[in-house]
DNA sequence: GGCATGTGCAACTCTGGGATTGCACATGAG
DNA sequence: CTCATGTGCAATCCCAGAGTTGCACATGCC
Protein backbone atom coordinates (compact mmCIF):
# COMPACT_ATOMS: atom_id res chain seq x y z
CA UNK A 1 0.00 0.00 0.00
CA UNK A 2 0.95 3.68 -0.59
CA UNK A 3 0.26 3.95 3.36
CA UNK A 4 4.41 4.16 3.94
CA UNK A 5 4.86 6.39 1.55
CA UNK A 6 1.89 8.76 2.55
CA UNK A 7 4.06 8.25 6.24
CA UNK A 8 7.09 9.37 4.94
CA UNK A 9 5.80 12.24 3.20
CA UNK A 10 4.15 13.69 6.18
CA UNK A 11 6.60 13.30 8.42
CA UNK A 12 8.87 15.18 5.72
CA UNK A 13 6.52 18.05 5.15
CA UNK A 14 6.62 18.92 8.82
CA UNK A 15 9.35 20.41 8.94
CA UNK A 16 9.66 24.02 7.62
CA UNK A 17 13.35 24.57 6.34
CA UNK A 18 12.35 21.07 4.02
CA UNK A 19 9.51 22.98 2.84
CA UNK A 20 11.32 25.45 2.26
CA UNK A 21 14.21 23.90 0.70
CA UNK A 22 11.69 21.89 -1.80
CA UNK A 23 10.70 25.38 -2.87
CA UNK A 24 14.19 26.69 -3.48
CA UNK A 25 14.57 22.90 -5.34
CA UNK A 26 11.59 23.64 -8.19
CA UNK A 27 12.68 26.68 -8.55
CA UNK A 28 16.19 25.93 -9.45
CA UNK A 29 15.27 23.09 -10.89
CA UNK A 30 18.45 21.08 -9.92
CA UNK A 31 20.71 22.13 -7.47
CA UNK A 32 23.43 20.69 -5.17
CA UNK A 33 23.56 20.72 -0.79
CA UNK A 34 26.04 23.10 -1.36
CA UNK A 35 24.28 25.49 -2.96
CA UNK A 36 21.25 25.11 -1.48
CA UNK A 37 22.76 25.51 1.97
CA UNK A 38 23.54 29.22 0.17
CA UNK A 39 19.89 29.76 -0.24
CA UNK A 40 19.00 29.26 3.94
CA UNK A 41 20.77 29.88 6.70
CA UNK A 42 21.90 26.66 7.76
CA UNK A 43 24.69 24.46 7.27
CA UNK A 44 25.42 22.59 4.42
CA UNK A 45 25.30 19.43 6.71
CA UNK A 46 21.80 20.32 7.79
CA UNK A 47 20.67 20.75 4.65
CA UNK A 48 22.34 17.07 3.93
CA UNK A 49 20.43 15.93 6.31
CA UNK A 50 17.16 17.49 5.14
CA UNK A 51 17.74 16.05 1.93
CA UNK A 52 18.56 12.63 3.07
CA UNK A 53 14.83 12.71 4.74
CA UNK A 54 13.20 14.06 1.55
CA UNK A 55 15.01 11.78 -0.45
CA UNK A 56 13.98 8.38 1.85
CA UNK A 57 9.91 10.12 1.75
CA UNK A 58 10.97 9.81 -2.13
CA UNK A 59 10.11 14.11 -2.35
CA UNK A 60 13.58 14.45 -4.04
CA UNK A 61 15.76 12.30 -5.78
CA UNK A 62 19.87 12.55 -6.64
CA UNK A 63 22.32 12.35 -9.58
CA UNK A 64 25.83 11.92 -8.80
CA UNK A 65 27.60 14.23 -11.17
CA UNK A 66 31.52 14.21 -11.10
CA UNK A 67 32.11 15.39 -7.66
CA UNK A 68 29.24 16.65 -6.97
CA UNK A 69 25.71 15.66 -6.07
CA UNK A 70 22.44 17.46 -8.19
CA UNK A 71 19.40 17.05 -6.21
CA UNK A 72 16.06 17.50 -8.20
CA UNK A 73 11.91 17.37 -6.90
CA UNK A 74 10.14 13.84 -7.34
CA UNK A 75 5.83 15.13 -7.85
CA UNK A 76 5.05 11.12 -7.36
CA UNK A 77 4.91 10.90 -3.49
CA UNK A 78 3.31 14.05 -3.41
CA UNK A 79 0.96 13.13 -5.14
CA UNK A 80 0.19 10.27 -4.24
CA UNK A 81 -0.49 11.59 -0.11
CA UNK A 82 -2.55 14.45 -2.14
CA UNK A 83 -4.91 12.08 -3.26
CA UNK A 84 -4.71 9.94 0.15
CA UNK A 85 -5.56 13.43 1.69
CA UNK A 86 -8.55 14.10 -0.27
CA UNK A 87 -10.24 10.63 -0.31
CA UNK A 88 -9.93 10.54 3.66
CA UNK A 89 -11.54 14.25 3.58
CA UNK A 90 -14.30 12.74 1.14
CA UNK A 91 -14.73 9.59 3.36
CA UNK A 92 -15.31 12.11 6.42
CA UNK A 93 -18.10 14.29 4.56
CA UNK A 94 -19.81 11.09 3.79
CA UNK A 95 -19.66 10.10 7.27
CA UNK A 96 -20.78 13.24 8.71
CA UNK A 97 -23.69 13.53 5.88
CA UNK A 98 -24.88 10.06 7.00
CA UNK A 99 -24.46 11.20 10.78
CA UNK A 100 -26.49 14.09 10.13
CA UNK A 101 -29.37 12.30 7.75
CA UNK A 102 -29.74 10.10 11.21
CA UNK A 103 -30.16 12.88 13.46
CA UNK A 104 -32.88 14.62 10.88
CA UNK A 105 -34.48 11.63 11.09
CA UNK A 106 -34.53 11.03 14.96
CA UNK A 107 -35.89 14.43 14.65
CA UNK A 108 -38.86 13.60 13.46
CA UNK A 109 -40.54 11.05 15.27
CA UNK B 1 -4.38 32.93 2.56
CA UNK B 2 -4.21 29.70 3.71
CA UNK B 3 -0.44 29.01 4.41
CA UNK B 4 -1.20 28.85 8.23
CA UNK B 5 -4.09 26.71 7.32
CA UNK B 6 -1.58 24.23 6.11
CA UNK B 7 1.18 24.59 8.21
CA UNK B 8 -1.52 23.59 10.96
CA UNK B 9 -2.10 20.38 9.34
CA UNK B 10 1.06 19.52 8.49
CA UNK B 11 2.24 19.56 11.78
CA UNK B 12 -0.74 18.05 13.15
CA UNK B 13 -0.70 14.88 10.85
CA UNK B 14 2.89 14.15 11.84
CA UNK B 15 2.32 12.92 14.20
CA UNK B 16 1.04 8.91 14.15
CA UNK B 17 -0.72 8.99 17.22
CA UNK B 18 -2.50 12.37 16.40
CA UNK B 19 -3.35 10.24 12.41
CA UNK B 20 -4.70 7.29 14.71
CA UNK B 21 -6.70 9.39 16.92
CA UNK B 22 -8.73 10.72 13.70
CA UNK B 23 -9.01 7.79 12.33
CA UNK B 24 -10.95 6.76 15.85
CA UNK B 25 -12.98 9.91 15.69
CA UNK B 26 -14.16 9.56 12.15
CA UNK B 27 -15.25 5.72 13.18
CA UNK B 28 -16.65 7.02 16.30
CA UNK B 29 -18.43 9.87 14.40
CA UNK B 30 -17.88 11.95 18.02
CA UNK B 31 -15.93 10.77 21.12
CA UNK B 32 -14.98 11.73 24.33
CA UNK B 33 -11.03 12.21 25.44
CA UNK B 34 -11.76 9.89 27.93
CA UNK B 35 -13.13 7.52 25.45
CA UNK B 36 -10.32 7.60 22.60
CA UNK B 37 -8.09 7.31 25.83
CA UNK B 38 -9.60 3.70 26.15
CA UNK B 39 -9.06 2.86 22.38
CA UNK B 40 -5.05 4.24 22.32
CA UNK B 41 -2.14 2.86 24.95
CA UNK B 42 -1.45 6.47 25.40
CA UNK B 43 -2.87 8.42 29.06
CA UNK B 44 -5.80 10.74 28.43
CA UNK B 45 -4.01 13.67 28.82
CA UNK B 46 -1.95 12.91 26.08
CA UNK B 47 -5.05 12.28 24.30
CA UNK B 48 -6.31 15.81 25.22
CA UNK B 49 -2.87 17.60 24.24
CA UNK B 50 -3.77 15.66 20.85
CA UNK B 51 -7.08 17.14 20.47
CA UNK B 52 -5.73 21.05 21.25
CA UNK B 53 -3.37 20.29 18.78
CA UNK B 54 -6.04 19.15 15.88
CA UNK B 55 -8.16 21.59 16.94
CA UNK B 56 -5.74 24.26 16.56
CA UNK B 57 -5.10 22.73 13.23
CA UNK B 58 -9.34 22.89 12.36
CA UNK B 59 -8.58 19.56 12.04
CA UNK B 60 -11.44 18.35 14.72
CA UNK B 61 -14.16 20.66 16.73
CA UNK B 62 -15.51 19.95 20.06
CA UNK B 63 -18.78 20.60 21.62
CA UNK B 64 -19.16 20.74 25.42
CA UNK B 65 -22.45 18.85 26.67
CA UNK B 66 -22.79 18.79 30.39
CA UNK B 67 -19.86 17.93 31.85
CA UNK B 68 -18.43 16.26 29.25
CA UNK B 69 -16.43 17.14 25.89
CA UNK B 70 -17.11 15.84 22.56
CA UNK B 71 -15.04 15.75 19.74
CA UNK B 72 -15.98 15.73 16.01
CA UNK B 73 -13.87 15.44 13.05
CA UNK B 74 -13.77 18.54 10.62
CA UNK B 75 -13.10 17.98 7.21
CA UNK B 76 -12.16 21.55 5.32
CA UNK B 77 -8.62 22.25 6.86
CA UNK B 78 -8.14 18.40 5.40
CA UNK B 79 -9.41 19.37 1.69
CA UNK B 80 -7.53 22.43 1.46
CA UNK B 81 -4.44 21.16 2.53
CA UNK B 82 -4.84 18.26 -0.19
CA UNK B 83 -5.64 20.57 -2.94
CA UNK B 84 -2.73 22.97 -1.96
CA UNK B 85 -0.36 19.26 -1.99
CA UNK B 86 -2.16 19.12 -5.67
CA UNK B 87 -1.60 22.00 -6.73
CA UNK B 88 2.04 22.08 -5.77
CA UNK B 89 2.41 18.22 -7.39
CA UNK B 90 0.75 19.89 -10.85
CA UNK B 91 3.94 22.96 -10.07
CA UNK B 92 6.59 20.37 -9.55
CA UNK B 93 5.07 18.90 -13.03
CA UNK B 94 4.87 21.38 -15.32
CA UNK B 95 8.71 22.76 -14.10
CA UNK B 96 9.85 20.04 -14.60
CA UNK B 97 8.17 19.58 -18.21
CA UNK B 98 9.98 22.29 -19.23
CA UNK B 99 13.13 21.80 -17.92
CA UNK B 100 12.44 18.60 -20.21
CA UNK B 101 11.84 20.36 -23.05
CA UNK B 102 14.81 22.74 -23.01
CA UNK B 103 17.39 20.10 -22.33
CA UNK B 104 15.37 17.97 -25.74
CA UNK B 105 15.82 21.01 -27.74
CA UNK B 106 19.57 21.76 -26.69
CA UNK B 107 19.93 18.23 -27.76
CA UNK B 108 19.22 19.22 -31.36
CA UNK B 109 21.67 21.66 -31.59
C1' DG C 1 51.96 16.83 -8.20
C1' DG C 2 49.59 20.52 -5.59
C1' DC C 3 45.53 23.15 -4.54
C1' DA C 4 40.71 24.31 -4.38
C1' DT C 5 36.19 22.69 -3.96
C1' DG C 6 32.33 19.56 -2.91
C1' DT C 7 30.96 15.37 -0.07
C1' DG C 8 30.76 12.14 3.61
C1' DC C 9 31.16 10.70 8.36
C1' DA C 10 30.98 11.16 13.39
C1' DA C 11 30.51 13.22 17.79
C1' DC C 12 28.17 16.64 20.27
C1' DT C 13 24.71 20.17 21.92
C1' DC C 14 20.19 21.55 22.79
C1' DT C 15 15.43 22.58 22.21
C1' DG C 16 10.65 20.87 21.23
C1' DG C 17 7.17 18.07 22.06
C1' DG C 18 5.22 13.48 23.31
C1' DA C 19 3.94 11.18 27.52
C1' DT C 20 3.17 10.53 32.43
C1' DT C 21 1.60 11.55 37.13
C1' DG C 22 -0.83 13.91 40.78
C1' DC C 23 -4.18 16.86 42.26
C1' DA C 24 -7.92 20.29 42.06
C1' DC C 25 -12.40 21.50 40.04
C1' DA C 26 -17.04 20.81 37.94
C1' DT C 27 -21.15 18.30 37.09
C1' DG C 28 -24.43 14.33 36.80
C1' DA C 29 -26.46 10.33 39.51
C1' DG C 30 -28.16 8.18 43.76
C1' DC D 1 -25.77 16.02 50.33
C1' DT D 2 -22.48 12.53 48.85
C1' DC D 3 -20.07 10.05 45.63
C1' DA D 4 -18.52 8.83 41.13
C1' DT D 5 -16.97 10.38 36.85
C1' DG D 6 -15.00 13.49 33.34
C1' DT D 7 -11.95 17.69 32.75
C1' DG D 8 -8.40 21.04 33.48
C1' DC D 9 -3.91 22.51 35.11
C1' DA D 10 1.02 22.12 36.28
C1' DA D 11 5.30 19.94 37.06
C1' DT D 12 8.28 16.60 35.34
C1' DC D 13 10.72 13.06 32.47
C1' DC D 14 12.63 11.70 28.32
C1' DC D 15 14.15 11.30 23.67
C1' DA D 16 13.94 12.08 18.67
C1' DG D 17 15.63 15.21 15.61
C1' DA D 18 17.38 19.84 14.04
C1' DG D 19 21.67 22.07 13.93
C1' DT D 20 26.66 22.65 14.53
C1' DT D 21 31.62 21.71 14.23
C1' DG D 22 35.76 19.33 12.81
C1' DC D 23 38.08 16.42 9.96
C1' DA D 24 38.89 12.92 6.37
C1' DC D 25 38.09 11.64 1.56
C1' DA D 26 37.25 12.27 -3.46
C1' DT D 27 37.48 14.72 -7.71
C1' DG D 28 38.25 18.65 -10.97
C1' DC D 29 41.60 22.18 -12.35
C1' DC D 30 46.23 24.43 -12.90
Amino acid sequence: MDHDVVDGVLAALADPTRRQLLDLLASHGQATATTLAGGLPVSRQAIVKHLTVLDSAGLVGSVKIGREVRYAVRSEALDTTARWMASLAADWDRRLARIKRLAEAAEQD
